[in-house]
DNA sequence: TATTGACCTAAAGTCAGGTTCAGGTGTTAG
DNA sequence: CTAACACCTGAACCTGACTTTAGGTCAATA
């Protein structure tokens, strides 16, 4: 059984976000001793699946209809599953985005080692959009698709 | 040259997301006739190059400094080009960290299926936390990294 | 001529996700 | 005994990124 300071230290969250967490109901059957909130595994382990769904891009609210899902027993299994595979397709999604901006990145950074070399950017608005040497072509195309 | 309307057509933005990112500085020189914006070329690649910036998670106040460097011309190209290797970093970081998160939903969506077969959770816990099948423990043991 | 449609502004409103504040309780250290 | 600490609450506040509202201009169409 951990306080809450000595789980925001374990988790480099800070208190008043756990408490936040606690108001909007995310952590469901959290036990108290005489007003203290008793942080158990199961609320270390409830913490984990928090930090995963949000990197995964999910808000509050709907975190806490999962957690009650969980509070619900095996007749919900099959909404729990639904909703992480949801999860995992928005996360691929999302990679797949950052991937393009990682390659227009990647396009600007060259850019300007040219700018730099030249002292302007007049080659090198000569050779856009299409008559870029064929590595940065394909950098510059795959950033700027759909 | 376009108005506010055609632009908004064309990059699937609001209206209302185009007058907030002038108000914000976001097009130093665009210009008007009769008070009426008429984005050119020269604001259409400004704003390709916000949509860029703002997927790689910079706010809207760096994205301003940005649009004020490039009205400066070539002194500001090595801010530029650390602006852009900086960026590069952070969104490298965050597929990383997304590569983790995604071990991590991978894991879970494996979990229901188990947890939908047997109809609970207690072989699951049996298994849990290194006792689970060599390719699961795999994004098991890499979603809960650091 | 009137009304429709596309544009304009300043200011207020919204939402998510916290953080801060003011005031209070309970246990331990000097 | 009292002061420091770690905890508690409800309510107000904050930031970022927009969106909405209310009121106004201007050109073309019915």
């Amino acid at each position: 059984m951990y306080t809450i300071g000595q789980v925001a230290d374990m988790f480099g969250i800070p208190i008043s976000t756990l408490r936040y967490y606690d108001r909007e109901g995310l952590f469901p059957d959290m036990q108290r001793s005489s007003g203290i909130r008793r942080f158990s595994e199961k609320e270390l382990n409830e913490l984990r699946v928090i930090e995963c769904l949000k990197k995964s891009g999910l808000g509050i609210k709907s975190i806490k209809q999962f957690m009650e899902w969980c509070s619900e027993g095996s007749e919900t299994y099959g909404l729990r599953q639904e909703l992480f595979l949801k999860r995992k397709a928005a996360v691929e999604g999302e990679i797949r985005q950052l991937e393009k901006t990682l390659d227009m990145l990647r396009f600007k950074c060259w850019y300007y080692e040219q700018a730099i070399q030249d002292g302007n950017e007049d080659r090198l608005n000569r050779m856009l959009p299409d008559k870029l040497p064929k590595e940065i072509q394909v950098l510059y195309d795959h950033g700027h698709e759909t």
